[in-house]
RNA sequence: GUGGCCAUAGUUCAGUUGGUUAGAACGCCAGGUUGUGGCCCUGGAGGUCGUGGGUUCAAAUCCCAUUGGUCACCCCA
């Protein structure tokens, strides 16, 4: 028997409502904030990823989908969506139809991980873009975006951590500084660890070993070493959250783990989630758009995992997912009516109404049965009688009331 | 990629120190005066016990391997 591949997951039937709603209300809150949606394809050529996520980062080094395909040519399916979002922005030159460009995705996701808990190697997320602004408030946008899209969703539990990793003028000096410090104490760090000094040392920072955390305690942070510029956004970042009353929480250890990063980042944990408990994370990149070959944009965004939300809305008792249900369930009391039940049913659908019949020449009672479990809202039966008459009764399932219609002009 | 735990009907699980035809609940199907659902009652279908090998007179049960799941690390949304 075929199995679906090792960390891919079907979504059935009794799943998909609530996915639905949860695209839905996304899609909702994205136009509230004025974002459009772009769709970008699933795959792209395997230079995009590197040259944006960074060579050295494990997304890059060890977990894309990349294959070559029958010309030759190496491609990748998708790890992440800003690089698409920005290849696909330079490509079609929307710089040139208006300066700030504010765009969402919902879309599948490819990492070769091992599979956990909230982690999936074919996994979803949707995420937005703001292209072409540097001010602080478009930062801010991106992190209220988010809030508002979680409080729609009725979530209570989540923080919102912010920080600063600097720019291409602060960064390097901090690296460098952190580094030496590290050097001293490298040998008693974890092996992960060591390999970052010389790799990615701001990653040491947030390594979830106890002992790095206690050995770094007292290393220097970013945010004492921002330039005049970077700590100016920073500053300004915070006020306005402050004013717009959107809590948060700075995190100093703080890092993405993308390259392209610079001056805000930010991530949004749940505490309803184990240990893959971030929500969203995103931040500012002011340098991707000139890396990826466009004019210098500099540029906001944010990603969210569609599974961990899912997981969360799933525990929760008092949210209604709107399922779908047939309007008219239309049962047959003889075999001599299926044929009129059919064509009834097709009227009726035709005027856009929901109506389910029974496909498996079975009992009235067993109609009466899968009207119940398909939760139709009405049922009518038609035997020789109606057939005559032109008349029949249609019996509301929820009280069992009955009411007398003309088969000729059934209206409900 | 590393480590711990787990794998029995569609689902959730039981299965005593290895011992005859592997059970329950829910779900599914049919019937309960031949034209009316939900509740209740009766009956039925459904499993080569994840897969492969080994130990044994005998394996769902013990051993090894493998695959998958799960939790943590790593990484990240």
């Amino acid at each position: 028997m075929f199995k679906s591949v090792k960390g891919t997951k079907d979504i059935l039937p009794s799943e998909s409502a609530l996915w639905q709603y949860v695209e839905k209300i996304a899609r909702e809150v994205f136009h509230r904030f004025n974002y459009k949606e772009i769709r970008t394809p699933i795959f792209e050529h395997t230079g995009l990823f590197s040259r944006s996520i960074g060579e050295l980062t494990d997304i890059v080094g060890k977990e894309m989908y990349t294959f070559l395909d029958r010309s030759e040519e190496s491609v990748t399916l998708k790890p992440e969506g800003t690089a698409s979002v920005i290849r696909s922005y330079i490509q079609h030159n929307l710089t040139e139809e208006q300066p700030l460009v504010k765009v969402y995705y919902i879309s599948p996701m490819f990492r070769q991980e091992r599979p956990q808990a909230g982690r999936l190697r074919q996994f979803h997320q949707f995420g937005a873009e703001a292209i072409g602004a540097s001010t602080p408030e478009t930062d801010v946008e991106i992190i209220a975006l988010i809030v508002e899209m979680y409080r729609s969703f009725s979530l209570n539990n989540f923080s919102v951590k912010i920080n600063s990793v600097g720019c291409e003028n602060c960064r390097p000096q901090y690296k460098t500084l952190l580094q030496n410090e590290l050097r001293k104490i490298s040998s008693q760090l974890s092996p992960e660890s060591q390999n970052r000094i010389e790799k990615n040392p701001l990653r040491v920072l947030d390594s979830k070993n106890e002992k790095d955390r206690e050995l770094t305690e007292n290393v220097p942070l970013i945010y004492n070493y921002l330039c005049e510029n970077c700590h100016q956004h920073f500053e300004k970042l915070k006020s306005i959250l402050t004013h717009l009353t959107i809590s948060y929480q700075i995190d100093g250890r703080l890092v993405r783990g993308l390259d392209y990063y610079t001056k805000t980042a930010f991530e949004i944990t749940s505490n309803e989630l184990g240990s893959q408990d971030a929500l969203a994370g995103g931040g500012r990149y002011d340098l991707l758009v000139q890396e990826l070959g466009g004019k210098p944009t500099p540029s906001v965004g944010f990603a969210a995992g569609i599974e961990r939300l899912i997981m969360i809305l799933e525990k929760k008792q008092d949210i209604q997912i709107p399922k779908t249900h047939p309007k008219l369930f239309i049962a047959a009391a003889d075999d001599n009516s299926r044929e009129y039940v059919f064509q009834k049913t097709m009227e009726l659908r035709r005027k856009e109404i929901s109506v389910e019949m029974d496909f498996l020449q079975r009992s009235l009672k067993a109609q009466m049965r899968e009207a119940n479990r398909q939760q139709a809202e009405y049922v009518l039966v038609i035997g020789i009688q109606e057939r005559e008459t032109q008349k029949g009764k249609i019996k509301n399932l929820s009280d069992g009331s009955e009411k007398e219609i003309d088969l000729t002009k059934i209206e409900i």
